[in-house]
DNA sequence: AGCACGCCGACT
DNA sequence: GTCGGCGTGCTC
């Protein structure tokens, strides 16, 4: 009898499927090899997870693996173990996340085109053989002799399925499908990862100053377990390189998450200097040059410290023992994508598999985090810094963003020399820009968002797509009326007015929209060449070290604004981080001009009080169910068409109560960003006590919408789920 | 995802 | 009648 194996596709299915190994593949496809096997009506590359057992598949035609593209397994075991409960968690597909998991050289997807053949041309001539919609698509294709992508054949000639389209013409044999594979990608020489575990490093052995107790003896243990630092950045950094240094010293290996890709280069100099060249980065804006050289490292094995941004978790040097996650606290983490996931949840699945711990850093914790964490016994206080002196001052009028008092401060700080930088949380120039003609503001065509006024440009701005519009209504053409809101554009007229040829740099997105332009500015204000710097709340995620006398933080109950749970959560964290850029030590303030300064966010983030923001939080979350109290789960569909998507979203609905009667199902209701590039976003939201009635209603209900979708859950840091 | 099947409306 | 559009189900 002949082994079995479980294989996945990167396909947009939630299964695996079955194969034999014939014995000319016996001993090759172990699990963690990439394989080509027939599904349905070809063959397909997908990746060995597990063994199977005969008894489970018994009575059904088992088909035999074609061929094992590896000669060694790409992954590890636990890794395999981990991306399967990752996918399984976010209901998604393991097979394309381990598609996402392959260096570049592995992804390189075959491009197909269509063009018209000898036939073709003739019965186009002819004007026969053809259906009204094939008609058009041979017309499109006409003259073209590299044809085109099924892509643009689906959007130029509109409807619903090209592939049938395309199957039919080319069983007329009117239309030629070709496939230009670039560069075959070759049989992988995977070196093993037994060699990687006997690394050593010139490290003392199980040196542990500066390591939390706690943590030193979970690691010491082997065995899984999760804990959260809180507490002031050096404090953090220095606990972090501490458990750095035992683990790589001891022979282990760390992953570091971080949250932005301007933070990784500092980071790897700061915390990872001196593992020369076992220490590998990776995040989203390498070169695939890059990639591939640092793809290199690892597989060698000799990489002992992985740092990088939320993609560096699917990066495998072998069994981790230690997994930091710095600034929990921090959105990126929870970008949706395809595959959707949160990488912190991903930290947590991975150190669990691995046996080894994962350890969330923040001064300013997601309560969420800061509740479980607590409640496990796993919250590490490292004590937090000092907070500079901090003083509120009231807008004065709807017209003047910058009030007296603020502006005093200001020219004081000038006079004297100092840097100083201006917060204020909104682009563009207007609020509100409407037609005079029909009375309507004017909004993106394809992404159904408010257009912004720009002014310097003149020109009317998607904020989602980046499209640029001229100044008139795109309905009715007429004449735009302006009112001028709380821009950031606005703030630098106001400036330039009162302060007659300061130089003032703006690093918002507009201004400065390539990191190149950006880099600049903050290059020229770090040396002193530019006195004031206004920037949105963006900026504070990469600016760096660059330190202020003054810290103007304008309307930061803008953010309040957000009808979300979190806007609370949001707002706090904001404000701490822009504060984070006065330079207390040597006389810095922080200016914070609002006429809410008694909002218990903003109070406790001017107090620099994280457990006084916290109570409050929690109690709110407490009263109203939200999480860590309750588990919330969002489905977002996506579609072309609303009309299906709206019928689809609905079908859903029903099926989840149908489900699960336990079950609030909220929506079908458009996404918040209802379009973006003309696909439109509706959203199904759930709500429930626990994971276990949310997941059975998505396992029962999702397979049966076919429609792409991702689905994104309350953030839960610790536990099973 | 891709591919087959099977259902409906509008044309040789 | 049947061809072409589109929804539905399945792939070891």
């Amino acid at each position: 009898m002949s082994l079995l194996v479980r294989v996945v596709f990167p396909l947009p299915l939630e299964r695996s499927f079955v194969y034999a190994v014939p014995p000319s593949l016996a001993g090759k496809a172990l699990p963690g090899v990439r394989v080509l096997a027939p599904l349905g009506a070809k063959n397909r590359k997908g990746f060995v997870v597990s063994g199977a057992a005969p008894s489970e598949e018994a009575g059904r035609e088992i088909k035999d693996i074609v061929e094992v593209l590896d000669a060694r397994p790409f992954w590890g075991g636990p890794f395999l173990a981990f991306t399967g409960d990752l996918s399984r968690e976010y209901h998604s597909s393991w097979g394309e996340m381990l598609q996402a998991a392959l260096p570049p050289s592995l992804t390189v997807k075959a491009k197909t085109s269509v063009v018209l053949t000898e036939a073709g041309r003739a019965a186009l001539s002819e004007k026969k053989g053809f259906g009204p919609r094939e008609g058009a698509a041979a017309a499109l294709l006409e003259g073209r002799s590299r044809g085109l992508s099924p892509l643009t054949l689906q959007r130029r000639t509109g409807g619903k399925s090209v592939s049938a389209l395309i199957r039919r013409l080319v069983r007329k044999g009117l239309v030629e499908v070709r496939t230009a594979s670039p560069a075959a990608p070759g049989v992988l020489d995977a070196r093993t990862m037994e060699k990687a575990l006997q690394l050593r490093l010139d490290f003392p052995d199980g040196r542990r100053d500066g390591v939390p107790v706690p943590i030193a003896g979970a690691l010491d243990s082997g065995r899984f377990d999760a804990f959260y630092l809180f507490g002031a950045a050096p404090a953090l950094a220095a606990a972090y390189r501490a458990l750095l240094r035992k683990t790589v010293g001891e022979a282990g290996r760390a992953l570091v998450l971080v949250p932005e890709v301007a933070l990784t280069r500092d980071f790897v100099r700061r915390l990872a200097s001196g593992y020369g060249r076992s220490a590998v980065v990776f995040h989203g804006r390498m070169t695939n040059r890059q990639r591939e050289d640092a793809w290199r490292i690892v597989r060698s094995g000799r990489a002992a410290v992985v740092a990088g941004t939320r993609s560096a978790l699917f990066v495998d040097p072998g069994p981790l023992r230690l997994l930091l996650v710095d600034g929990e606290h921090e959105e990126t983490y929870a970008q949706s994508g395809s595959p959707a996931y949160d990488a912190r949840r991903g930290a947590w699945l991975r150190a669990r598999a691995d046996g080894g711990s994962v350890v969330f850093g923040s001064p300013r914790p997601t309560v969420e985090a800061f509740f479980e964490a607590g409640r496990a016994g796993r919250l590490i206080d490292l004590g937090s810094g000092p907070a500079g002196p901090v003083t509120f001052v009231e807008p004065e009028s709807e017209t003047r963003l910058l009030s007296r008092g603020l502006e005093a401060r200001l020219r004081e700080t000038l006079r004297r020399g100092g840097p100083a930088i201006l917060f204020l949380n909104r682009r563009g120039y207007a609020a509100s820009v409407f037609c005079a003609a029909c009375g309507r503001p004017p909004r993106c065509r394809r992404c159904d968002i408010p257009l912004v006024y720009h002014k310097p440009e003149n020109n009317l701005v998607c904020h989602y797509c980046g499209a640029q519009s001229p100044p008139a209504c795109p309905d009715c053409g007429g004449r735009l009326v302006l009112r001028r809101g709380p821009g950031i554009q606005a703030l630098e007229e106001e400036l330039r007015a009162a302060f007659p040829g300061l130089p003032v740099g703006r690093a918002d997105s507009d201004a400065a929209s390539g990191r190149e332009e950006r880099g600049r500015i903050l290059r020229a204000f770090g040396k002193g060449r530019i006195p004031v710097l206004l920037g949105t709340r963006l900026l504070a995620g990469g600016l760096g070290p660059a330190k202020a006398r003054l810290v103007g933080i304008l309307s930061p109950e803008i953010l309040l604004g957000f009808s979300d749970y979190r806007a609370g959560q949001r707002t706090f964290q904001a404000v701490s981080a822009m504060m984070e850029f006065c330079d207390a030590g040597s006389g810095g303030e922080v200016v914070i001009q609002t006429p809410a300064p008694r909002h218990y966010s903003i109070e406790a983030a001017a107090a620099g009080d994280y457990r006084a923001f916290y109570e409050r939080e929690i109690e709110f979350r407490r009263l109203l169910g939200y999480p860590p109290f309750s588990v919330l789960a969002e489905v977002t569909l996506f579609g072309a068409e609303r009309r299906s998507l709206a019928a689809k979203s609905r079908a859903l609905k029903n099926l989840l109560s149908e489900y699960e009667p336990e079950l609030e199902v909220v929506g079908p209701a458009f996404a918040p960003v209802s379009r973006v590039k003309d696909v439109s976003r509706v959203q199904v939201i759930l709500k429930a006590a626990g994971r276990a009635v949310v997941d059975r209603a998505l396992a029962a209900a999702l397979p049966r919408i076919r429609l792409r979708k991702t689905v994104s859950f309350s953030y839960s840091p610790f536990g099973p789920g």
